[in-house]
DNA sequence: CGACACTTTGACTGTAGTCAATGTAAGTGG
DNA sequence: CCACTTACATTGACTACAGTCAAAGTGTCG
């Protein structure tokens, strides 16, 4: 759970898993360059800290999960925030992150030192519109959570997570394609997250997935492989 | 609650209220006269729409609140996002806005058609920035609530809402000015709508309010009207 | 005055939380 | 190889917080 001392290496852009789809494909290849010099991969082994609060780390995930959370007083937590690769990690323009960046799975991470990154953020304007429509998605996507944690039903949010993983798991490594109506995916999570993420308890999410399953809406190979048969199925549990 | 015809008449930027605070204050003189040719004051009533699901809307908030709100296909609504003066309305870069944007109270907007205002963007590359900034921050607001609808109790709910309404509500007219540890303001909401922003019924808001009345934590001049002796009381019940 | 919109209050219910026990699988060491 | 530990997940019994349904209260406006 405490941070590492996680060991890095130079970034090779050229042969790079996410050149056109993370922050970089609006980057010219001489551009690129400027960016691989200040580049490092870091891997960050399950359950360690990527930032705490307050500190600032930007990075693009090439493998891996990052949650985003926060923590009451007390310890009650919510997950704010899941990211899957290819996407940017780390609050830019602000000199404390208001969150707490975990991994939820081994991650790699291709980071940037913050002055660095700020440095050219000033000279290609190209990136901050990029960075801007990512936040534009990220303000949408948390909004969208939070009619799933005001409005709906245990099962509904399960039913929404769930989808929500199909959609955007074939980014993570080991998991299967979804076609037109069918899935197969590893969850990223433990019970304890998903119940972070969708304001539940793992208990309740536990009796919600054997639910699901009883309704032979799921199929569970083990704890964290999961078949959905028919997308359209789970769609209709959902809500919206 | 349909949307009316709503007259219009050209912006006055020299007198405007939020020159200094909204957007506009990163455009010097002469871009805000280029401005100033495109804008429209627009009045809109309570409970009117101002853009519905999928319409965008372009403008600066000069009185009043607007309500953002997302609603399932069963009608259960949550209210998404709270907006005061001098904020700034209108999902930028995307086709159709993904929610509903409704007057809470009576609003008087600076509205800017839609193609104009997007070539202001790309000639004033500050204007971008600026609203990035604004960007950033509305999505720290909305993880903040997320964190609110799913680990929050009820009592704790209406007590944090009260908190951020005490806040920002001094730039909303008729409301006082909340000194050190003493505040007095208007609620600009119904309790059908502080129940759609916190995730409960309307019944359980009005509980929790006649509670925290009778733990002398706020006094109630009418139902809209709020005193808050002491906001550390206040906060201290709001949990973080 | 009555109509209407909004709010409060009460009685009862139900969903999800709490607490506790049990189950399962992977990894460790004797 | 098997007992033991550890981490994670499931299941059950009970509880409590907030939701539901219903009635009454308050204030404003025509």
């Amino acid at each position: 759970m405490t941070a590492g001392t996680p060991f890095e290496l130079p970034a090779k852009c050229d042969t790079c898993v996410v050149r056109h789809k993370s922050i970089c494909a609006v980057l010219s290849e001489d551009e690129l360059k400027d960016f691989n010099r200040i580049a490092r991969h870091r891997r960050v082994p399950t359950g360690q800290v990527i930032a705490a609060d307050s500190e600032i780390v930007f990075a693009n995930i090439l493998d891996g999960v990052v949650k985003l959370t926060k923590t009451l007083a007390d310890g009650r937590q919510q997950i704010v925030g899941l990211q899957f690769p290819p996407d940017f990690l780390g609050r830019i323009y602000a000199k404390e992150s208001p969150y707490f960046a975990e991994a939820a799975t081994d991650v790699e991470l291709c980071a940037f030192p913050k002055d660095g990154f700020e440095g050219m953020l000033r000279r290609y304007p190209g990136l901050e519109h990029r960075l801007f429509e990512n936040t534009l998605d990220e303000l949408d996507s948390a909004r969208e959570w939070m009619l799933l944690l005001g409005r709906k039903t245990a099962r509904e949010r399960v039913a929404s997570l769930l989808m929500m993983i199909a959609r955007r798991a074939p980014n993570v490594g080991c998991s299967h394609t979804p076609d037109n109506n069918f899935a197969k995916f590893t969850l990223p999570l433990t019970r304890a997250d998903l119940a972070d993420y969708l304001g539940l308890t793992l208990e309740t999410v536990s009796r919600q997935i054997t639910n699901l399953k009883k309704a032979d809406i799921i199929e569970l190979i083990d704890n964290r492989e999961i078949i959905v048969p028919n997308l359209d199925a789970l769609e209709d549990v959902a809500g919206n």
